[in-house]
DNA sequence: CCTTAAATTGAACGATCGTTCAATATTGAG
DNA sequence: CTCAATATTGAACGATCGTTCAATTTAAGG
């Protein structure tokens, strides 16, 4: 017996595999479904069973493949955040290599319009993790996820944006940037108030108009903020 | 038989009661519990035993008060959203009677400075409000209340924004309202944030700064956005 | 090819959900 | 005080929740 492993004292090598074409397939499309479902009815609204019918598959492969839905819902937050944060990191290093310093309004359209664009233009599965992100920001619940996915990098702009106002305090900042961030999080989970409070008038504004109108807002707001601040 | 009514041939009169002071009271703490227990933990995530628990009665009394838990949660909205409009509209009717024109700042501050007062400064009741005003301003689901509760007096405060910039057109402002909003909620969902991002800035920021600095800034980001604005 | 680790399946678990009901207690009105 | 309308109670309803399990199927490695 034990014909397999070989010498007789070393603790046995189990023999590993790697994963299935079809066990990936499924991993993802568990996730896309999650994403989709946890971003329409929230995290207690979405059940397990909605999201497994959703992705195709059972229940129990969503055990197998993310531990719990807790997990699962901290999975699906974290895909996406990584490839944002880049996004914004990579424009912030665009705006270093030029010789001129970066302008607060540069400073905020490298932070703001990656999510934009991803968001609200394109590919419906980005738009609903824009609202998932908007969800896990404003929910002291999940203050966790944001600090390890989100936080850093807002630090770095706030970071930048602080050496641009060397006499404003860091807390008068950090506010500022904050309804920034709740600005642009409104234009992915608002856009229904939007479209009532702005009947009468025919015309919805497109997206690029939008982000334009954001990054112009919170440049103005920031900047009157920021100047007017007290230097302690 | 039938010896209470007199008439015989007239629809009987079943005899009302008044409100007995305790049933008015268990009424009343199942609303305050509930509001502080949907605060807490979302729609989903407060279950009526919980607050039932908290309101220190049985579950049966919610239905019996309350119809059923998504009545409940409407009327919970609903109970202060009225004194809130009228706290605005007040602010409004004061700009009014002074012989100059309102400024934005002014109409700014007449309709942010009631909720933060309200709700960041003294009673921790209406501070769970607050927090339940942005949970139903951000999930599209409860739009009904939004549209009952909260659009008519954006509305006003839109038209006489409209009337101070007559060429800007109605979703540019509409959309410059909406930061304003969500930067205002951001100060009762998000106060956990604040505190992360400013860190290394010991000094919390007061309330009455807060407010300033709130005004100020959704002041001159939406003045930017109308100002720069084209006509049509 | 064969072996077997990895993956999928369908059923079941106990817990908790919102709601309902008959029985009991309370209280305003006559 | 009397009595019936109102209010509270405790238990139970069926449904759905997240999780777990043994049995089965799939597919990678030698």
């Amino acid at each position: 017996m034990n014909l397999r492993s070989s010498s007789a004292s070393a603790p046995e090598k189990p023999r590993r595999r790697a994963v299935s074409k079809r066990s990936l397939a499924t991993s993802l499309s568990i996730l896309d479904a999650a994403e989709r479902l946890f971003a329409e009815r929230g995290y207690d609204g979405a059940s397990v069973r909605d999201i497994a019918k959703a992705a195709g598959t059972q229940i129990a492969s969503i055990s197998f493949h993310h531990v719990s839905k807790e997990t699962l819902f901290e999975r699906v937050v974290e895909r996406r955040a990584s490839e944002l944060s880049q996004l914004r990191l990579d424009a912030l290093s665009a705006l270093k290599t030029l010789d001129t310093e970066p302008t607060l309004e540069a400073l905020l359209s490298a932070f703001l319009r990656p999510y934009l664009e991803k968001a609200v233009a394109g590919d419906p599965q980005w738009l609903a993790y824009a609202r998932l992100v908007a969800m896990v920001s404003a929910d002291a619940r999940w203050h966790r996820i944001s600090e390890r996915c989100f936080d850093p990098t807002a630090g770095v702009f706030i970071a930048e944006i602080a050496r641009l106002f060397p006499h404003a305090d860091r807390s008068t900042i950090a506010v500022s940037f904050i309804f920034s961030v709740s600005s642009m999080l409104s234009l992915s989970t608002s856009t229904w108030r939007i479209e009532a409070l702005s009947k009468a008038a025919g015309n919805q504004p497109a997206m690029d108009r939008l982000a334009d109108h954001l990054v112009r807002f919170c440049e103005a707001g920031m900047h009157a903020a920021l100047g007017a601040a007290p230097n302690r």
